[in-house]
DNA sequence: GATCGTAGCCGCCATT
DNA sequence: CGAATGGCGGCTACGA
């Protein structure tokens, strides 16, 4: 991974690049990626908060590395009128050319500037977005997001998403255990969906008798049996409408989606964790059938469930798979 | 792969 | 007077 840092660099955004996939190790604990800091001309480039930054890499790194990340500024030209220097633009265009590219935060404007967005959906800071539009109408621009995956392209909005983009990423390249290992090391909430919601109007809830928190908690002990909404707002106290208004106030997310969401998770989870028959995972999980289980899969990750589980199944899992095969 | 019924979602609005 | 509630209806999407 090699992150791009230019002049006004926000501290944050590369610090939590370097530390999420710094976090990211294998089942013995060796790392599983290599994060190298890159920064153009003498290599030294001034932070937005009173420090600099003496990159160990100049800008030829970043043609080599499979990913390229490039990281939020605070200030400067890019995030003025949209330029950057041509010697930057030219070494991520050629660094693009079939590895995958991310930016963090105002990132966005720099992979833009470069070009690299041109008819791709993605995101960047909800402060930064009607400037964003202004300086590159050819990109299609969701601000509303945490992130954007347009699979070889991914953006992230402000600062403390580019954590949720970065275990994404992790995710998507070594499955759910190993990036929920990461979150743990850093100690962040495990996962938060891309499609999210930037603004979470209450993302601690109160825990008392007014919140959907007690449910969501219930609902997660019984996936395996159906979970209609009317249900969960009758278990709640409240009227379905009340019921749908508070959770999305909550959570971001509509209750149904989030049901669904919590799914796929216990079912990729079984799938990495255990050996069981993917009928099984797919009842447990509450997927009626292994047909419900495949479509859901390929809808929300691409893969069939016993791909996934040969992609993600570490050895490490395996020896772990009694323990909660039982549960 | 097309059809159809139903669940879910949400804007709207009267009411509390 | 503003905030919260909850019923209604239309639209959408998903599953059988």
């Amino acid at each position: 991974v090699a992150a791009l840092v230019l002049d006004g660099v926000v501290g944050f955004d590369l610090g939590s690049v370097c530390q999420v996939f710094g976090a990211a190790r294998d089942g013995a604990g060796r790392p599983l990626y290599d994060v190298r800091v890159c920064a153009p001309g003498d290599r030294v480039v001034r932070s937005s908060a009173g420090y600099r930054i003496m990159a160990e890499h100049g800008l030829d790194e970043l043609a080599r590395a499979d990913t390229v990340v490039a990281v939020g500024v605070a200030d400067g030209p890019v995030l003025r009128d949209g330029a950057i220097d041509a010697e930057v633009a030219q070494a991520l265009r050629r660094a693009a050319t079939g590895s995958r590219v991310m930016s963090v935060c105002t990132g966005a404007f720099v992979l833009a500037a470069a070009g690299l967005l041109d008819g791709r959906p993605a995101t960047t800071h909800w402060a930064f977005a009607a400037r964003f539009r202004r300086l590159f109408p050819e990109v299609d621009l969701d601000a509303d997001v945490l992130f954007v995956d347009d699979d070889d392209r991914l953006t992230s909005a402000g600062v403390a998403a580019s954590v949720d983009l970065c275990l994404h990423v992790v995710r998507r390249d070594h499955g759910t255990e190993v990036a929920n290992r990461a979150a743990r090391r850093c100690v962040v909430p495990a996962w938060r969906a891309g499609g999210q919601a930037q603004f979470i109007e209450a993302p601690v809830p109160v825990d008392d008798d007014a919140s959907t928190a007690a449910v969501r908690e219930w609902a997660l002990h019984h996936l395996d049996r159906p979970l209609p909404v009317a249900d969960l707002a009758r278990r709640s106290l409240m009227s379905v409408r009340t019921f749908s208004r508070r959770f999305r106030h909550e959570t971001g997310s509509s209750p149904a989606r989030w049901v669904a969401e919590q799914r796929v998770e216990r079912a990729r989870h079984l799938l990495e964790t255990t050996d069981l028959p993917v009928d099984v995972v797919a009842a447990r999980s509450g997927f009626g059938t292994g047909a419900a289980l495949r479509q859901q899969l390929a809808a929300s990750i691409g893969i069939a469930p016993s791909a996934y589980r040969s992609a993600f199944r570490s050895p490490r899992a395996a020896q772990l798979s009694s323990t909660w095969s039982k549960g």
